[in-house]
DNA sequence: AAATATACATAAGACTATTATGTATCGGCC
DNA sequence: GGCCGATACATAATAGTCTTATGTATATTT
């Protein structure tokens, strides 16, 4: 049910930035969930995992980080850098393509 | 255009695998090859990355090997272990569903 | 004759994820 | 009132896989 965990390797980089593109600004956390109920409890990221890559990310220059105080707990929200759009799109698509790409080496009609 | 290669941890043991489901025996060269082929030049194996991948799926029993010599090179020719074929079945399967979650995450329609 | 393609193999290093651990607040339950 | 689970962050040790580089050897093309 989790065996998605090997094949994660590469691809979670892309994954937050599309989510992030997708919802404007999300916490770790939050995108941990979301991955989470996206895919019928499949993704499953893990704190370990996650954190390292807002942070690989933020120090590209990919995405921007402000904190907030929500209900007495501190939460870190992360969004797209727009002056990095083009980049992150380009991530996308490229992820976009190796997964087709790998869909056809399954053989997989779509 | 091979940015790829970023993607592709721990993808490439059930691409090997799904490769020699399909095609019956292969070789490491060869796959290298059909993978390329296959995918518009854009999955690209290196051989550092496809010899141990051949060497730990055969040592975990889900490929036998057997050495030929054709036109005075050698080649090690690798198939799936027909005991070992509902393993086989599962880990593609995995992937397949994988790359679907993916393509959720990703808002791909397909 | 030299370069490219074929065909295997392995070692050093880089990178990313897992597992484990730590801190801290909030809400529900008994 | 105290405990547990959920929320929310962070980091370190370890494991695993891939890249890059190197080595060997034969066949084909230029």
């Amino acid at each position: 049910m989790d065996s998605n965990k090997k094949f994660l390797n590469g691809t979670l980089n892309t994954i937050v930035l599309a989510l992030l593109k997708d919802n404007g600004k999300m916490y770790g956390y939050e995108i941990c969930q979301k991955a989470k109920t996206k895919t019928d409890n499949s993704i499953l990221l893990t704190e370990g995992a996650i954190y390292p890559t807002l942070h690989r990310l933020e120090k590209e220059g990919l995405i921007i980080s402000s904190k907030e105080k929500v209900n007495g707990r501190t939460r870190k929200y992360y969004s797209i850098n727009v002056s990095s759009i083009q980049e992150v799109n380009s991530q996308i698509h490229l992820l976009s393509q190796f997964t087709g790409h790998l869909r056809a080496l399954l053989n997989l009609s779509t």
